[in-house]
DNA sequence: GACTCTATCTTTAGCCA
DNA sequence: CTGGCTAAAGATAGAGT
């Protein structure tokens, strides 16, 4: 009958809810498809259907992850911002975490670590998705942040190794840079 | 002309496949929204345009975020099914770099750095995205992994000190394992 | 470039085997 | 349910502004 237009609301009938879903899941798909293949861009899809046990992704699960991971880490020009605003959100976590500690001392270093890690993926995000070629250029970007990462990550290790022994004296004066190396812009 | 159709391949004029993208960008959101509206399930869209400096994302990155997390939270199996995946395109992605790094010594260090970065931010992922609450435990069975990863750290650390001072005699042997430390199933 | 305007192609609701 | 069909609705390539 009225072929064709439908409303654009829940489907209340399952039979023809589940119909649909699958073609329009496929032209979805089908659409991602031609979108990066004709402009050559990066994208993923993440759909979970009703009753099935398993997403349907595209263009695939580990594809996908690597798409999620750059976007997780932020992207170049806003990054200052987002980073700023995913430190704040991290230092917020660590500070929280550090209330209850007391017990908890070792999760603390792990968290602390949690932070490092996030600024280095950061800094490395460029890197990670560029092809091989360009890592040259990027490198060179990139080691100078390494360094004051790799800075860093000793300070913590010297810091980690001092609250084991419990005999901290002053081998490492913190830095007032309470959140580490950032990524100036 | 013969408006409307084209053939499926990379557009290389430039102000053809931005607008292209543009719309057809457009056209996904929009589908996407359809199915979510007329079927109710869950799905995101993370889209990295060529020149756009933040992904256009669907529904919302919050949202995404969400979908994401529950993407990654997925059964054991699969995900280290996946996690390994991931450590041999990175492995992959090291050797052939190693191919053509003679003039690249300090571009190695760095690609290196990168896998113990993926391999720590894997074994960390399930952390990012717990509540603080399960902290605790995740810690747990965190910290072996991250011991042997601040191991392969300090271990970095030492070769790029030493190729950094050209003096490198034998400070330290490498390990037979050279992705460095895996996640075992 | 970005927007608008169609002709044309693609998707898909509804139906049926 | 799975797959095909067809016509209406929707998406969009190309051209004009």
């Amino acid at each position: 009958m009225t072929r064709g237009k439908i409303k654009l609301e829940y489907i209340a009938n399952d039979a023809e809810r589940r119909a649909s879903f699958k073609k329009r899941k496929k032209g979805i798909m089908n659409k991602m498809n031609e979108l990066c293949t004709l402009c050559d861009i990066q994208g993923c899809i993440i759909i979970y259907g009703a009753h099935e046990p398993q997403p349907t992704v595209w263009p695939s699960p580990l594809d996908a992850q690597q798409i999620i991971s750059r976007f997780r880490e932020l992207p170049e020009m806003e990054q200052t911002q987002r980073l700023f605003n995913q430190e704040s959100y991290m230092i917020q976590r660590v500070q929280k975490s550090h209330k209850q500690a007391e017990k908890f001392q070792r999760i603390n270093r792990l968290t602390d670590m949690e932070i490092q890690m996030h600024q280095c993926m950061a800094g490395l995000s460029s890197l990670q998705n560029a092809p091989l070629n360009d890592i040259t250029e990027m490198g060179c970007l990139a080691e100078q942040n390494m360094q004051d990462i790799m800075a860093r990550m000793e300070e913590l290790e010297k810091n980690r190794a001092t609250t084991l022994q419990m005999g901290g004296t002053s081998s490492s004066p913190p830095r007032d840079d309470a959140a580490g190396p950032s990524f100036r812009n």
